[in-house]
DNA sequence: CCTAACATTAAACAGTTGTTTCAATCGGGC
DNA sequence: GCCCGATTGAAACAACTGTTTAATGTTAGG
């Protein structure tokens, strides 16, 4: 990746997006990236005006496709059935991500992380227009899949819809938690798998009647014995430095 | 909170979690916490060692005994009937977390944003101890289940408690989405309705037939039209400023 | 060939970061 | 009383942060 041929920008944006990926926007300072990139450290605020503006771009350029392609995904469902299955409303969710995590072109494995850790990074100026962006699909599907179930309350479709993003996205960006339950390591190829995975989970999790009480009348909770926090203090005199 | 009887570690520990769990581990200055903490700004590295013993600590201290409670919960189920139902162990799983957020003293609803921002602050030290902790939590959920759903392979077990911790986890972080798709503010003390409305969720889906090829044979994923990325680029001068 | 806009460079800017130093203070035990 | 370890305090440390400056290099148009 990063070929020699691209420009300043595509070169800032491609190490910039893999170092966010790997350890978050905060931790990644505009020298590490102009050093990946092999490019002059002014060339970030020549280009993108700020560290902020470089940010935007890195996520905008992912996420503009990914949610364009869900609401278009939509559009031929419902413009071919008048009622689409709910497997196909929540298969044309999903696969976006997985075909955005295939094509090199488009971020390949990395895009994934990236997307993982969004929520984590998210600052004021980003955070509002990614929630505009954003709420226009959720509120899309959400309608999608209301008419798709109906008997299911609005509220109930709200939740899942939740569920949803969470287990799509958070194994996407723990894959080494993945990794760690499994004992071993995931292919990248396997972004694939998930959504093969995950769509007759989150399928039969939506079809399921709407659970508990409406409102918050208190169901059985006892399963916690009131763990107590306590143990002994481990130290006792002042702690130097990390290694000693 | 913070209460004024309360030492200096206590202290910093309250106003530390309250600033991870906002900002993120990498945006809080310790300045910003001992100032929060009204407390001097050496006390810090006096009694954590470092930045990175006092993020340990505040971690530590909240996933230590959820944790515990998990494995409890699993124990005492596990006592009282040879094979537990698949919705006792789920929610032997999910409730500590709410058992958490509803004690003021355990943390509180802070403790479930803090917990949400695990894995994308998650730096090596930490992160070793933490994957050692939560494995053994897994693992024995991971058995449970699978007695619990003989017919369904252990592999699929695996990736449905992925599913599920996601499904747990981001909902609880990322309350500012489920706000704005909501349209309305989120109680606090509503992270009870999360395990409400989440356990018969994750419970149909891990009752749901395996689905998928089983090795990695390619079903039906034409879902996407091949978007283009492209468009104009919207900027030729320099960017100078954000605002401007 | 000159000009003007674009692009890149090295150097410095002011502010913040985590950490350390060393003196001052506290709190009991002999 | 005094002493001693544990704590706190104010100040400084070097390293790093994002950003800016001013000079230079590059490229196309008339």
């Amino acid at each position: 990746m990063t070929s020699l041929l691209d420009s300043t920008k595509d070169r800032i944006l491609a190490a910039a997006e893999e170092l966010f990926a790997r350890t978050g926007v905060a931790r990644t300072s505009l020298r590490a990236i102009t050093a990946l990139a092999r490019v002059n450290l002014a060339a970030v605020n020549y280009h993108f005006g700020s560290k902020d503006g470089l940010v935007e771009e890195v996520y905008r350029r992912r996420l503009e496709p990914l949610n364009r392609a869900r609401l278009a995904n939509l559009d031929r469902l419902e413009k071919r059935a008048r009622k689409p299955s709910l497997e196909a409303i929540l298969e044309a969710f999903m696969t976006p991500v997985a075909s955005l995590a295939r094509d090199p072109a488009q971020g390949g494995p990395t895009v994934m992380r990236l997307l993982g850790q969004t929520h984590a990074e998210a600052e004021a100026p980003f955070k509002a227009w990614f929630a505009g962006e954003y709420r226009r699909v959720l509120e899309r599907y959400h309608a999608a899949l209301c008419s798709a179930l109906p008997g299911l309350p609005p509220e109930d479709v709200r939740w899942r819809l939740q569920f949803l993003v969470g287990a799509l996205t958070y194994p996407v960006a723990e894959r080494q938690l993945v990794e760690l339950v499994s004992g071993e390591a995931i292919d990248p190829q396997d972004v694939n798998l998930i959504v093969e995975r995950l769509l007759p989970f989150v399928a039969a999790g939506f079809r399921a009647p709407a659970g508990g009480s409406q409102v918050g009348a208190r169901t059985r909770t006892r399963t916690q014995p009131r763990t107590r926090t306590g143990g002994a203090s481990r130290r006792r005199k002042p702690v130097r430095k990390r290694e000693e």
